[in-house]
DNA sequence: TCTTGACCTCAAGTCGACTTGAAGTAGAAC
DNA sequence: GTTCTACTTCAAGTCGACTTGAGGTCAAGA
């Protein structure tokens, strides 16, 4: 009874309704059945949801958040896997620290051009000779 | 005279050389010509692979690395636009930190499930009103 | 001279996470 | 009872950054 309305869901959780229904196909959330046509959710899909969110924020794939979640609908998650996800994170979190004050220091650097300022000659010769990630799997960011 | 090989660009700098071909095609890079079919390439076009690396594990797309190289090939980025990439790294950087933490604490967690725990939940409530970024645009990461 | 193999071009395919479009339906307001 | 509107399904499209495949070419080694 106190259940929610797809766009209830939509809007409190800020996604798009056809994110939702995406979810469900994917097995990452279920409906508690149809008013009519319309999909009607049980309020812990919020919570569910959120806990998607995060995943993916985390760097977790779709189908690895799916994997997470045991048949009867709580979260299952291998504790070695957020571990490493976490030393993931961290490596990860390092690089982009360097990244940042880098660009920090070519925004205020004075030389003329950027080519002729020691700091980033450095930064790219470290970035060439892999001192920074090349680019590979994404993580996702912001809006 | 000294020009690399396409093969030989593509070994020292960790990318295929579809890749080249790609940027070439895309304005990122030049071949300084041909040996036969084969490109050939000036041996700065590593520490440019180099920046296209870094601009790209800095969140920047190919388009936008490519408009920061002037005509004449020198790169030429706007200090505003660094800065401002510099300041998207460190709310990044800080979300990422928590998330670490935060999951890191999961791992350890003795909370028989990990919706038994309350710094989970209260992590996942923090990431439900707005705490946490939500997934939108990507960032590199690793292979 | 012939073969080999790495390069070439161009078009099309891939991947993940959704979004969009067309055509249909049901509950609610009038 | 009719219309409105927000939902429904299903297929197809989008986006970025490449990769792959088919069919072709050319320099170098045997």
């Amino acid at each position: 009874m106190t259940d929610l309305d797809i766009a209830e869901v939509a809007h409190r959780a800020g996604v798009p309704a056809s994110t939702l229904r995406f979810y469900e196909e994917k097995g990452l959330i279920a409906s508690t059945g149809r008013r009519g046509l319309r999909r009607q959710y049980d309020p812990g899909v919020l919570q569910r949801l959120a806990l998607i969110a995060l995943g993916r924020t985390a760097g977790f794939s779709l189908d690895e958040i799916a994997r997470m979640f045991a048949p009867d609908g709580q979260p299952q998650i291998d504790r070695r896997m957020l571990s490493a996800k976490a030393d993931e994170l961290d490596g990860r979190i390092r690089e982009l620290g360097v990244l940042r004050d880098s660009l920090r220091h070519a925004a205020a650097c004075p030389a003329p051009s950027h080519m002729e300022c020691g700091t980033f000659r450095r930064l790219i010769d470290a970035a060439a000779s892999g001192g920074v990630a090349a680019p590979g799997r994404r993580l996702p960011g912001h809006r």
